[in-house]
DNA sequence: AACTATATTAATCAAATGATTAAATTGTTT
DNA sequence: AAACAATTTAATCATTTGATTAATATAGTT
């Protein structure tokens, strides 16, 4: 017996679904309403407008993608190093599961590139974090390679923990992958990527 | 004076850019034919439909996106490691003059998942590739390291390249970078990438 | 010039789409 | 039960949108 759900989260979670697949244009009305179950007018009578229901799917992804940054982040008794192993492994669990908030969110930027950036304004996670001033006092004390900018170090650790969900459709339709075998690859990378960050930041000398 | 285009290619060339941009769904075809600057009719003159002009500009995003790879992943005479250079190099250059590229073929699968990768079947490049070849025998001769697999490899270093490039309007916003310092942190990473892999390859001995 | 094929335009169509309305139903309070 | 508010429905609206049409203009051919 499904517990009996309200019409109004039964729209909201059919157009987090709908709207996360497939974005904001090619996602009508009818088919939120449709997936849902209920009465097209309901869609208007519980969120105004189409719009308005989008922004607030989005905003949710948003805090579901970038919630549990902060407080690994922020922890000030974990190395550089557990740190990473930490926000690989809570990301590749998050997106095992919503593997297409990525897609969602880096297409919004695409379609409503107004919306987001200004709905980002108030994460300023990563430049006030406790983790930024542990890197930068690692690097001078000379812990860490100089010739790895925080950038890029930021870019390949996205670029290596993300970038897979990305591209899964793709991956999975080439390598012949399963749904099962995929999630095992990832299962792997939780131990690989933070290795691979580590050399990266070890010291040339 | 701009040369005399015609028509047709003015509407396709409208086409690519805004479709490139913004997707299918989002763009409607008056917007093609504004920014054309076109009679609305000669669209579906020139090109029967929205949906076949569509296809054609996916069509060649996605030649424009692998080409280059072919040639690169087949030489018989280059070590792996200057492949990946290769590669590197090609790829960087190739997206910092279309960076959007990515999102457009990441984005064509959720809006029509069917479309692209009935198109991307006659893409055997890398399973078919020297390449292929040559990693596999470095791997039996213990030159590579075997705890990371061809897999891993081919999402490491695209994660790494193409990556930044999906990521580049939030990064932008987030950090302040404009163009040129965007540019040239990409140019950096076609030295650095390429390192970067070599080190995940290197034996663990 | 007369003819023909091609290119272009303005006007219009039919379907799709986001939204609203007024009536009907259900639930709650007195 | 009566009265009121909240929810749901079917019908409808006004725009938007992809596409077509018929008329006109342009260029090329004889």
């Amino acid at each position: 017996m499904t517990t009996d759900i309200s019409a109004e989260e039964k729209i909201k979670e059919a157009a987090r679904k709908l709207f996360t697949q497939k974005g904001y244009a090619a996602v009508k009305t009818r088919d939120i309403a449709t997936e849902a179950g209920i009465n097209l007018a309901l869609l208007n009578y519980y969120f105004r407008s189409k719009e308005k229901l989008f922004e607030m799917i989005m905003v949710e992804n948003i805090q579901n993608f970038i919630k549990g940054i902060f407080g690994i982040l922020n922890k000030e008794d974990t190395s550089i190093e557990t740190k990473f192993e930490e926000l690989t492994s809570t990301y590749i669990d998050m997106l095992a599961e919503q593997p297409n908030l990525p897609s969602f969110i880096f297409n919004v930027v695409r379609e409503k590139p107004d919306l987001l950036l200004e709905k980002l304004e108030a994460n300023s996670i990563i430049t006030n974090s406790y983790f930024l001033k542990q890197f930068k006092a690692a690097m001078e004390k000379g812990e860490i390679n100089s010739s790895i900018s925080p950038i890029h170090l930021l870019l390949n650790f996205v670029g290596l923990t993300v970038f897979p969900f990305i591209g899964k459709p793709i991956i999975q339709a080439r390598s012949g992958l399963d749904q099962k075998q995929f999630l095992a690859l990832m299962e792997e990378r939780k131990k690989l990527i933070p290795m691979w960050i580590k050399t990266m930041l070890k010291p040339t000398n």
